[in-house]
DNA sequence: TCAATTGTTCAATAATCTTTGAACTAAGGG
DNA sequence: CCCTTAGTTCAAAGATTATTGAACAATTGA
């Protein structure tokens, strides 16, 4: 099962904008960013701190449909990551920008567990 | 008389990143950003093709409110400019990708008429 | 002073967006 | 199989935002 993801040319900037404009949303950004590079993707529960399953839900589908997100379905898991290269592409400098802006805001700092994946 | 203006360390992120995820807003950015360096401020008549006048200072008073413009008033006329000393201060590179990315989407070419002020 | 120009404020409506709980689906693990 | 885990979907409620027209205020030019 494969999710719906916009293609590259079709991330719209205004969407884009108004997406991370949430400040739920520009969190989850903001420790996606954190992880880069790093070994694990991250699951949907990793972001609860952030709100309730369900909100979190709302709050993903909203990355992954504005094309911030990447989600890959593996089993029952999603495993989240930033699509930066399309952003890079897309709107260069942007990502960047917004996620050293977020790191001025608090971003609470997950209590770091065990890695999975 | 004075409008009020946030300091540049109030201009919050999400707060700039949302009202810039306005179409009509991002138009007027893209607007003003192509005319920066030139010679003239811009009055809030030289965007009424982006919406009507009541609309228009809705708008306005959002992108002021959140720090992206400067509204100077000068008789019964505003004057517009963006802050974007300010902003690159504060979220540097963010003002030129997103000017970059709006010029993407197609920023109507205000008609030319005659520069003021 | 009168009238036109520039733009705001207010109140109402419409439209979107966010949050919530209950119910549900789909894998796994034992 | 049954139970748990991970996450979605749905519908309702709440909260914000955007758009509109009517009325207003202030300045400016004739």
């Amino acid at each position: 099962m494969t999710l719906p993801h916009p293609t590259t040319d079709q991330i719209s900037l205004p969407l884009v904008l108004s997406v991370l404009g949430d400040p739920t949303r520009l969190a989850i950004v903001a420790l996606l960013a954190r992880r880069e590079g790093g070994k694990g993707r991250m699951n949907c529960s990793r972001f609860l701190s952030l709100g309730s399953k369900t909100n979190l839900s709302y709050h993903l589908a909203k990355l992954r449909e504005a094309g911030v997100t990447r989600t890959e379905v593996v089993g029952t898991q999603r495993f989240l990551t930033l699509r930066r290269e399309d952003l890079d592409q897309r709107f260069p400098g942007l990502l960047d920008s917004i996620v050293a802006g977020a790191e001025l805001a608090a971003i609470p700092r997950l209590e770091e567990s065990v890695e999975m994946a």
